[in-house]
DNA sequence: CTGAAAGCGCTTACAG
DNA sequence: CTGAAAGCGCTTACAG
């Protein structure tokens, strides 16, 4: 790697330039007391003209962890997520703390190598958005190893970790029942898949609204990867087609809009529609799509200051079990059938 | 920090457990030669029995060189950004590198704090979309102590680093023209800031464009955080109004599209548009947007196998002076005032 | 093919 | 208030 001379300067440097010895000059660093003004003066003068950096690696070996939180997502081309990672960065590092980002596509293979190079540097702590049951195990042995973890988002089972969620079933409820208001009967709910319980619960709020109005809930799920569209389209020209759509999740409305545009079927005259999830372009659409909005940013931030509390609190060994449900809210445009001025509401 | 007892099995543990010193251990891991095939198989038993996992932190101190790449963007909100982040971290982990990744925010305060910050976590080497001119100084002296650096997206002059841009004049040549062609001969050239040399070209582009077909180039350019939109709307009422609008960036083409929309303003009808960035939901937008497509991935990747080459290749002290300009593409749709069906090309 | 020793840069007790 | 010594977990020469 030829002679790289970085970071040359060590608290060694530090402290023979001051003439002191290097616990001095870590005692300053670290801002601990029981160091005479005229000497922190002294080191300091040291530290900028030197330009000392402190190796993190050094500090990390002697503290055993690092003040870097780890962070995955499934993604960063999901704007919800992206804007929840952003939200994450920044709490931390108001808090002093760095964090590693890691996307993983939704793999459970990824997201278990991801895991296990969290350990192996000495991570302070973890927030994740569980894609996989499979890196459960893993997640399981890294808290009993006392490495805090927060889940946001959706959580998986039987694991001992803070959570903070959104109130999908609420959220969900309102929508559908929004679409029965209007009038609607036979509303078919579309999604991607099952596997987290953040979509169960939205499901269950759908189901929960068709049922108390007397209605019989209708799924189109599909497993991740296949094309939504085309289904959506052939179940519209079924003998009984449904007359509204509500979708569970942005990637899904996203798919549902382009097929119902493909295919020249009018919203919301020929079929009405709503998601979950609200996205920046909403409301430019073709149709502004009526959507449940979901608060990404703030689910970062409170996740991030659960796993910061926890981390200062020591608790790393104990139970953690604090869990936070965040209100969602049903921004009404016009794909549900609302009047177009009835209240336009941009995101941001 | 209480009792933590994380990552308790090290080299020694293991070494201990085969009744071997701790440097065969170590070559079995880093996969080195001169170790006899019982040895490794015994070792490797070892390690999966007790899952041991090297600590990251004690080799980076050996190493004085993680295998970490820094990647700083100023926003993950900006799926241009994203995307392109999304990249980094594929081919980074591909090649055995983690990545950590910062968004500035457009900060110089932040930006340069991250940066140190990577110093002392002994990154490998940098990615950056430099966001600002007051962190060159810091830049530079990282490339002076032998860290790789390569800039993507835009560049910053004077700095001895890799540059991986995007054929921006080209881009904003066709673009002008294609506008030019539908006979409009008032284009009005709006954008945020001319503070990157990115937008810079993309003027450059425009201008050529409007020069060469003997028309005067008109710009609205307003400092980052002013909104456009009502400036546009102004522009649009004056004695003489542009008929059509050349925007500069994904973020000014939506407050632009914001702004019409707000005052009824028909596209293309009353006012034509092409982009600079294309995104995902152009083609589902109220009037599909025609766009400069400009390739996120593939600029991220390129400049993540341009870094790691320079890391392998130990050429930190070196000159960096590799440069890659990726094409870019215009996508048409229907805000420039193409004909509904000419060509509908959805992203993805 | 294998191992004992030294040291990476820092901090943590322990003394003065 | 200040410092010398030991050690965090690993790898790098150097021997055998």
């Amino acid at each position: 790697m030829s002679m790289r001379s970085r970071s040359v300067v060590t608290i060694a440097d530090v402290a023979r330039a001051c003439g002191v010895g290097t616990m001095t000059v870590s005692r300053v660093i670290n801002g601990k007391k029981h160091v005479s003004e005229a000497m922190v003066r002294r080191v300091e003068e040291a530290i900028a003209r030197l330009n000392y950096q402190p190796n993190e690696a050094a500090r990390t070996l002697k503290g055993r962890t690092s003040r870097t939180l780890g962070l995955i997502v499934p993604s960063l081309s999901d704007p919800f997520f992206s804007q929840c990672a952003h939200a994450v960065q920044q709490v931390a590092a108001e808090q002093g703390y760095m964090t590693m980002l890691f996307a993983c596509e939704a793999s459970h293979s990824v997201e278990a190598e991801e895991l296990s190079q969290m350990r192996s540097r000495n991570i302070a702590g973890i927030l994740i958005v569980p894609s996989s049951e499979n890196s459960m195990e893993q997640l399981k042995e890294l808290r009993r190893s006392g490495m805090p973890v927060v889940m946001m988002d959706r959580t998986i089972a039987g694991i001992d970790a803070g959570e903070v969620m959104v109130e999908n079933l609420e959220g969900s409820f309102r929508a559908t029942n929004h679409l029965i208001d209007h009038g609607h009967r036979r509303i078919l709910c579309v999604g991607y898949d099952r596997e987290y319980n953040s979509i169960g619960q939205r499901m269950d709020g759908y189901r929960k609204a068709m049922q108390t109005a007397g209605l019989q809930p209708q799924y189109l799920l599909v497993k991740r990867g296949v094309p939504v569209g085309p289904r959506v389209v052939a179940a519209l020209r079924a003998v009984k087609p449904p007359t509204a759509i509500f979708s569970l999740n942005n990637v899904t409305s996203v798919a549902v809009l382009s097929a119902l545009k493909r295919e020249k079927i009018r919203i919301p005259e020929q079929v009405a529609m709503v998601g979950f999830d609200d996205f920046e372009l909403a409301s430019l659409l073709a149709v502004p799509l009526t959507a449940v909005r979901q608060p990404a940013a703030e689910l970062g931030r409170q996740a991030t200051r659960m796993l910061i509390d926890s981390l200062r609190s020591g608790s790393g060994n104990q139970q953690m079990s604090a869990r936070i449900v965040l209100p969602t809210e049903l921004i009404l445009r016009q794909s549900c059938g609302c009047e177009p001025l009835a209240q336009i509401t941009p995101l941001d």
